[in-house]
DNA sequence: GACTGTGAAGTAGTTCACAGCA
DNA sequence: TGCTGTGAACTACTTCACAGTC
């Protein structure tokens, strides 16, 4: 039932609510359900059932006509999303923040490992308790190589934010997690960025309760 | 100049983009930066001039035809979008990550303020160093009303992210940011969610990574 | 019978291209 | 001349509606 899908374009968006909706399968299995309907899932999502459909039909493999068995609708969209690739990840500035994300449980999936830890104060070095090796900056490239790492993540403050992205572009980085309060111009179409900018989303909110009021009358 | 503006309807991603450049112009305006071009702003935003151009001509009174005074982009764009008219918010979950959030130096915009904390352990209540109130949670109604806070921050541990989301919107909350990594499902046009879902991002990004490298053979 | 899968239709968002303004 | 502003053209995404499947 496999059908010729390499040519088929997923839509961003499609590519989003996937990705998503492999974490929310991943705790859906632990909490020891087997199967669910796209009704289900676009509850759980906040997104119409047909939405989920058409998403998972872009995979060209997955249905039975009578629901979806979880573990193997994982391993599909695990596959064909290539999930499975770029496991390690690395994350520069070991501040407050960057501890709360390394060390929270549940932060980051489990077929997930951020590995290496950077920071240019030895200070931190010593005194950060943590499962991850743990570098000085200088070392950046030579870990970054050696362990084949793809994703980075940044938690540094705001004025070195741009030049450490650069940096970890400059290693071979593909992907960038940002949590600096600092939009980073990428002029690449082969990194990819996605920032997380806390003050926006206050700002979205706002705008978006503002125009529903306004709408609304 | 000014023109009847009251029924253009500015798509979502267009205001998502203003608000991100609203704050971005307060950065830049801080740095003494008083001009601006819509070319410069797509280069700082990854977007290209012509979509920042259009989504400055939904708010219809901002241009001179060359380039824009930053005061008076950012005045036009936190007037239309009304970001002046919910400054306040609270969190709930004042562990390690609520801690992170509400006291990081330029997490949130210096128009917003947290202004009240929640907890159901009167430990954290007690040993959590802060400028806002803390409160056990069943002040939670009692708070929101007074202060008439319309924006909620969740930061509480998976199980219980949804009972509070939901303890938040009868509330009267009508924006949440929730740090939590459950989906919160949410049946009413009213109330605006967005989630930071840090799990769901190196899938993401790992899905794009992938996809590139398909798409380029 | 109840669900999925998917082309086709419809809608929303983006890009173009050029007129208008400083 | 070099920029913005914006209808019009285009593209991407979503929704529909119903045939196909278990």
């Amino acid at each position: 039932m496999k059908k010729d899908v390499d040519k088929v374009i997923i839509p961003k968006p499609a590519i989003v609510r996937l990705s998503t909706l492999y974490v929310l399968l991943e705790n859906l299995e632990q909490e020891g359900k087997t199967k669910i309907f796209s009704a289900e899932i676009g509850k759980l999502l906040g997104v119409p059932s047909h939405t989920i459909r058409k998403d998972i039909s872009f995979l060209r493999q997955a249905g039975t006509g009578n629901g979806y068995e979880i573990s193997i609708l994982k391993n599909i969209i695990a596959e064909y999303l290539g999930f499975n690739k770029y496991k390690k990840a690395c994350i520069v500035g070991m501040g407050r923040l960057g501890n709360v994300i390394t060390t929270k449980n549940g932060f980051y999936s489990n077929q997930y490992a951020v590995i290496a830890g950077f920071d240019n104060n030895p200070e931190k070095l010593k005194s950060t308790r943590t499962d991850m090796d743990l570098y000085p900056m200088a070392k950046l490239k030579e870990v970054i190589e050696r362990e084949n790492i793809k994703i980075g993540i940044i938690t540094v403050p705001q004025d070195s934010a741009r030049k450490v992205a650069h940096d970890l572009i400059d290693c071979g980085i593909k992907g960038i997690i940002n949590f600096s309060p600092v939009l980073i111009e990428i002029n690449r179409d082969d990194v990819f960025i996605r920032n997380i900018f806390i003050a926006g989303e206050f700002n979205i909110l706002s705008a978006f309760i503002s125009q529903y009021e306004k709408n609304k009358l």
